[in-house]
DNA sequence: CCTTTGCTGTTTATGCCGTACACGTAGTAG
DNA sequence: CTACTACGTGTACGGCATAAACAGCAAAGG
């Protein structure tokens, strides 16, 4: 049995811990509160020491430093959903399925806006993300995608959520920040205005109205997402049909007894496609 | 004439400043080539008057902040592209159009991936900046798409490039700083996939070689997100041959001399629309 | 009993960061 | 000569993460 005391960290059982003083579900506790007030720019160890009324350095006992933090506030964020096993849409139609769990990251994100924040590509999962990352990709069996298409889909919507509740964040803090609101801080830029007369297309689609009635930006773009998905899916559905024989040997496909439309003739040429696959 | 410092420092004529000593154009410079080396987390205001041989304090005579100085970055960035003012493409079709346009975004923070890290809602687009955004708008102009829905279109593909940008880049510095690459990183937490079998379809893709042989984020993105526009733009053809007619007064539209598909049969219901879209 | 060990929390210090503020110094217009 | 402006400097403040040494206490082992 491997040990990697980060992992260790983000996957350890709950413990009771109703002893006083400090442990790591008090401490993250504590600073998911904070950020969810201040953004991740927001979260210091100080501020997380303050509030639970300890010294800054007293944390580092618990957890290795501030990035690990983060990484077991991410990991609680995402538990906090996980608790519907079922959610409606299990029956449906893939479309269907994604569209949920999409729809569900970016619920988390609306809760817990820092969550889009968090920067960097080496952060370990825990369980429950994983548990979400689970359900996202199995979303997408049964529709003649391959595997690498299948991680890629869910890897742009993922990028897709994060990257719209990012510009929802930032509006939102700089708003509060200066208590001005985005529409009146671009509405009196008057100076930048006087400039746009010579490039045509931004004048007319000012004058049109472009900007007035903007299009709701995460559910415009869950669109086009989706329907660049079915493309693709519809793409891989008709060169399955074309195929219409086993991609190992060419024989013609037998429908299953299940119904369940099949790739291989063959339980040996299942192998045999595998074993290709595996040694590169 | 409204002025605003902000404005007019982004869209200020360039100085010849032939002289010696600090100048806006030269700490722009500096503080690009730190970028270039060190990434906008790396970027600070010591850096840069190191670099020129001045104190720190020195810079704040020529630029108001930070801020600031990363705004006047940006544009000169976009500046070096701009110099291409006729694209291959351009007698092309809005797909070509489109896609080329997302592409130079997309060279433009693979020349300087600094670019990608900048947030916030509130940067003021300079003259290079705007050009660059105006040609984009207008590759989407004679599609049938509504203004708001051209706008957010092309938001939606910025977004895109600069998440894909940011996660490439992010990538780049944590395999520099660590000196181990992204693949041996993540192969080496064992830990962390012993705890992975209990997740069907994931350990079924793991087995099919999903990872192995991974798509190219940006390409497989742009695809789909094209694909996705496309599907959106044939929609509103659609509509537009089967409605048939001014959107005004329902009377049949006589195709115009020119050949340009025509949405409102004269000038009067052209006004008349224009009217109750300002109006609300 | 005493001592050792390990866990928990504290104290102090280092080296970054942006930038406010007061101060020089030089050139120029009155 | 003088006042004013532009430019550059030096010092200082408050923020950040965290390294290193230290103090209190409890359980374990002799």
């Amino acid at each position: 049995m491997t040990t990697d005391p980060e992992v260790e960290l983000l996957w350890r059982e709950e413990d009771r811990e109703p002893r006083p003083g400090l442990s790591l579900g008090r401490i993250v506790r504590a600073a998911i509160e904070i950020a969810d007030a201040e953004g991740l720019e927001g979260l210091s160890m100080r501020k997380v020491a303050d509030r639970l009324g300890f010294t800054t350095m007293s944390l580092y006992r618990h957890v290795p430093g501030r990035d690990q933090l983060v990484d077991l506030m991410v990991d609680e964020a995402y538990s906090e959903q996980a608790s519907t096993p079922e959610e409606p849409g299990t029956g449906q139609g893939w479309r269907v399925r994604l569209e949920t769990a999409a729809r569900q990251g970016w619920q988390l994100r609306r809760r817990h806006p820092w969550v889009a924040e968090v920067r960097g590509t080496r952060h370990l999962p825990g369980p429950n993300a994983i548990a979400y990352y689970e359900h996202t990709l199995s979303t997408l069996t049964g529709t003649g995608l391959r595997p690498s298409e299948v991680i890629a889909v869910v890897g742009m919507l993922g990028r897709f959520v994060d990257a719209e509740a990012l510009t929802l964040v930032e509006t939102r803090r700089e708003e509060r920040r200066s208590g001005v609101s985005e529409q009146d801080w671009w509405g009196s830029r008057d100076a930048l205005y006087e400039r746009l007369n010579s490039f045509p297309t931004l004048s007319r689609l000012w004058m049109e109205g472009g900007w007035d009635h903007p299009e709701d930006s995460f559910e415009f773009g869950l669109r086009r997402q989706l329907d660049g998905v079915e493309a693709l899916i519809r793409e891989r559905d008709e060169s399955r049909d074309e195929s219409s024989g086993c991609p190992e040997c060419g024989t013609p496909l037998e429908p299953a007894p299940s119904g369940r439309p099949r790739v291989y003739c063959s339980r040996a040429c299942q192998q045999r496609a595998y074993r290709r696959r595996k040694n590169g």
